[in-house]
RNA sequence: GCGCCAGUAGCUCAAUCGGAUAGAGCAACAGCCUUCUAAGCUGUAGGUUAGUGGUUCGAGUCCACUCUGGCGUACCA
């Protein structure tokens, strides 16, 4: 729909100059009675053109060359608005195409041939994925499958470390635990890792060599069989939740590629580094930051700013058009340095998005529970995905914009009831199924030449709603938005229950059942493209 | 102190570069199953969009200040 009037008011902008230096902007009206698109820019150049508005919408409908057989009218409303009711007949023609395009409705090729790298998850190999980490992977997924869903190519990234300091603790605590299972008495200090699966590895080691590596003088052996052992969890945990990382990148690489070097030895020859108490300093006030930062601390071990630095410059030499980053709020201080880092090497920050969602509040018998990895106090994203399943969980993370505080209440969650809203869109998926078995076996099929029948309001409503489809994949991909998807899978769903309780198909006259059944099938097309962008299942029966 | 994010119906949240009468779900109340799945539908009720001021044809949205909450503000990541 858009795209018509938009090639309309191009038509019509070259006998109204005035319509080139704006780019039309059409919306929907939250209104019954306000047609379908509505646009307000009579009201935006009243003030350049210094008339009233309406009088501007006047002159521009007058110039807008439309096909009755489309536009049924365009009125002028309120103050100036523009707005357009489209023809029932128009509008039916999406069932055709949806019921062609089938999987690939919704989806375009406004970005092919551009390269995406999105990063996400990024945690430390130092313990499960917690439910905080959730948020973080189904996002970064999700906007991934949304990249996807407009023509990029998509690599999905998790960056780790293995070798700082919580990493050395790290295997010192499975040490530690290896040295008591063997009965020997040792102090296990209350900054160590508590958690259970520490004492699971030792296990492991236990298992395997016995009491070897007792005499071990360091935690070398043990840190790797814990980074070992807790990547293949973390692995099986993202793909429990139907996520598949194409790199894992290890900080280490750049260090050992020189890459650190490298940055470092720009810096200094940009003369954007100096030394100070012993540590290297980056001129981040020079870059338009608030305060110079250390790059390199007195005892030589750089800090996280440098390696990022050289991180991000690999995935600039990699050749991504788009770079993008997932975090926490807890990161939001971080990327501005990074970020003047990777400009003043002369690379175009702007091609990086980072997207900072915000925590999630779990809260279990209607209390808050605070996380923390170290200290083991809290609920993994693999016990959350046994308990709720896979689809509950996807679809809790993408339904709340990422800048909005989400609450988890586990014990909702796990409810499992109509009071999830997962269900009701998986529903309207299966009872769409249900009526397409029952309607073969009375031998009724989709039929593409009686559309003028479909002429309620609840038949009228469903097939605008399978309008918007198009538009909201792009506007969802271009502004890292999946949350608005699923609001639209909801209005979509709400559409066909109320055109499934007005509108029966068998008992129907065969021509409009044989109709009633494409539009179905459209709205089914449709759910599922749209529930397979939040990774959700469609099932065929509930 | 400073920076980022938020504050919208009882609860959880939407609201498309600022648009028309701020919308959903849940919870509450009243209805709808002899016919394609009632995990559904219809209706009622629920609001000074935290507050004050400003910008303009028009503000939940932009600006300033205040209040409240989350996260930061390291030679941790």
């Amino acid at each position: 729909m858009k795209d018509y009037l938009k090639t309309l008011f191009e038509d019509a902008s070259n006998k109204l100059d005035y319509l080139k230096i704006n780019n039309a902007f059409f919306t929907i009206p939250n209104q019954k009675g306000h047609g379908d698109l509505s646009t307000n820019i009579a009201m935006i150049l009243t003030k350049e053109l210094k008339k009233n508005p309406r009088e501007i919408a006047n002159e521009i409908i007058e110039n807008l060359n439309y096909d009755s057989t489309i536009i049924e009218k365009i009125e002028i409303a309120g103050p100036g608005f523009i707005n357009f009711t489209f023809t029932p007949i128009f509008l039916s023609k999406i069932i055709s195409q949806i019921n062609e395009e089938k999987s690939a409705f919704g989806t375009s090729k406004k970005y092919f041939g551009k390269k995406a790298n999105v990063e996400f998850v990024s945690a430390n190999p130092t313990g499960p994925l917690t439910v905080g980490h959730g948020r973080n992977a189904v996002i970064g997924d999700t906007v991934a499958n949304l990249l996807e869903s407009v023509g990029y190519d998509v690599d999905r990234e998790y960056y780790f470390n293995n070798a700082g300091r919580q990493m050395r603790v790290l295997g010192e605590s499975v040490q530690l635990r290896y040295k008591a299972l063997l009965g020997e008495t040792v102090e296990f200090p209350e900054e160590y890792y508590q958690g259970e699966y520490i004492k699971e590895i030792a296990q492991l080691l236990i298992d395997e060599f016995g009491d070897k590596l007792l005499s071990e003088k360091d935690e070398t052996v043990f840190k790797s069989k814990a980074e070992t052992e807790i990547f293949k969890e973390i692995k099986a945990t993202l793909e429990n939740l139907d996520i598949k990382m194409k790199i894992f990148y290890n900080e280490n690489s750049l260090y050992e590629e020189g890459k650190i070097d490298y940055v470092l030895a720009q810096f200094k020859e940009k003369d954007l580094s100096y030394e100070k108490d012993d540590a290297i300093w980056l001129k981040l006030t020079e870059l338009g930051n608030e305060q110079d930062k250390v790059i390199v601390k007195s005892t030589g071990e750089p800090t996280y700013r440098l390696p990022d630095i050289a991180y991000h410059i690999t995935k600039f030499n990699r050749g991504y058009d788009l770079i993008i980053d997932v975090f926490g709020s807890d990161h939001n201080a971080t990327f501005p340095d990074v970020k003047a880092g990777i400009k003043a090497l002369g690379f175009d920050a702007e091609k990086v998005d980072v997207l900072i969602h915000q925590f999630v509040t779990i809260l279990e018998k209607g209390e808050v529970v605070k996380m923390s990895t170290r200290k083991a106090n809290y609920i993994t994203l693999d016990e959350l995905t046994a308990s709720v399943g896979k689809d509950v969980v996807r679809y809790f993370f993408n339904m709340r914009s990422l800048s909005s505080h989400l609450n988890f209440d586990i014990d909702l969650a796990k409810k499992q009831s109509e009071e999830n809203p997962v269900f009701y869109l998986q529903y309207a998926h299966a009872r769409i199924s249900s009526i397409l078995r029952v309607t073969i076996e009375q031998d009724l099929h989709a039929s593409f030449v009686n559309f003028n029948l479909l002429n309620t309001e609840a038949e009228i409503n469903l097939m605008k709603k399978l309008h918007q489809f198009q538009n909201e994949v792009l506007y969802s991909a271009e502004n890292y938005e999946p949350h608005r998807i699923a609001n639209y899978l909801e209005e979509l769903a709400a559409s066909f229950h109320r055109f499934y309780t007005e509108c029966r198909i068998l008992g129907s006259e065969v021509r409009l059942a044989e109709a009633r059944i494409s539009l179905v099938q459209a709205a089914q097309i449709v759910l599922k493209n749209g529930l397979s962008i939040l990774g959700v299942t469609a099932p065929d029966s509930m």
